[in-house]
DNA sequence: TGAAAAATGTACCGATCTGTACATTTTAAG
DNA sequence: CTTAAAATGTACAGATCGGTACATTTTTCA
């Protein structure tokens, strides 16, 4: 059990800032929620920013390694993959605890393109629409790079028409438009 | 001269608080760098958060003013104008002062659904999403809510792409996407 | 069992937060 | 010019912010 309250604070801490925000979360809070003594936490992590990147990478990691688990599970080719993921974000969506996407409100909340959070969260992002692209790859697209941009475009809509609630069934609207991307980047129709 | 500072205020305060974000701007600031007194501030505004509802709605207001004047000035055809939309956001983009969508950060960043200032967000949404849907009926497709609920996960995933960094091109893509989407939208087929 | 490491509780620091009190000055309009 | 409204400057309240000091307790592991 050597770095046992660490592991645990990230997650706590994950699930906390999801839910009230990074700036709308003090130490203070995360302390009584999470019965983590503050002490503890900044033997951790130096500063508060340092625990939100901890944080972030985690989420990185496990938002990630979820889909891909998923992806391979739930669908065989890479063209149904590509489809399946918006199956996913749907799942996602409708679990109670969803709130939007980490990053995102990183992005908005960290406004310094060079601070290591949002360098953080457009890492993510870039390596979201790598796999995409490899998907797109797979799937036989003339322009796989192409294709992952639109989707990722569907994705990110998708996570923000659904968090901000005006919305409800984005994912099957992403789905259903995805759909169509693909099977047009699909043709051997002339680009233009 | 009645209400004037109480415009300017606004105004500045848009601004900031796109630059800074909302809990990251704190009223002390915004007295330094508007000149504005913080005892005249809250002789307008009751609290912060009535600051930054009134800048919300401010913003709301001169956003879908200035991109209908312009659809209306650069596209004649309701069609020509759902894909216009993608040139504007592409100018938006550009612009030094660009730093993402004020309504997405605010959800981001004022994560109660039941609070004034989500929910303002969420109304300005709807409202473009009607002016899309709208623009969709004019130009006869089958189905303009769904049209439009596609073109807005463009939209709304251009300015994320682009807001975050890792989409320079997020506009262009998103307009190429559109193409697509608005023609597969107008033609006669069959849905699937 | 004993020693090192990890975690805790409390009390505190200076800075910043939103918001107020109040007396004074500036501005606009008749 | 007068008068009322608007805006200002200062000073402050109470809470919270991120972060630290330090002595104590708990846990781990040999």
């Amino acid at each position: 059990m050597r770095p046992n309250k660490r592991d645990e604070l990230v997650r706590e801490a994950m699930r906390i800032f999801d839910r009230d925000g990074y700036h709308g979360t003090g130490m203070d809070r995360l302390v009584t929620e999470t019965g983590i003594s503050k002490t503890t936490m900044f033997k951790h992590f130096r500063t508060k920013d340092d625990l939100v990147l901890a944080v972030l990478r985690y989420r990185d990691e496990t938002f990630r390694d979820w889909m891909n688990r998923q992806l391979d599970r739930i669908a065989e080719t890479p063209r149904d993959r590509l489809i399946a993921v918006f199956d996913l974000i749907g799942q996602w969506f409708g679990e109670e605890t969803f709130n939007g996407c980490m990053f995102i409100k990183a992005a908005a909340e960290f406004p310094d393109p060079d601070d290591p959070i949002a360098a953080q969260a457009r890492e993510h992002k870039r390596l979201l629409a790598r796999s995409l692209e490899d998907l797109a790859t797979g799937a036989g697209a003339a322009d796989p790079a192409g294709l992952s941009r639109k989707l990722m475009l569907l994705l990110e809509g998708a996570i923000v028409s659904a968090h901000m609630g005006y919305n409800p069934g984005a994912a099957e609207d992403a789905k259903a438009a995805a759909r169509i991307l693909i099977a047009d980047a699909l043709s051997d129709h002339e680009p233009g």
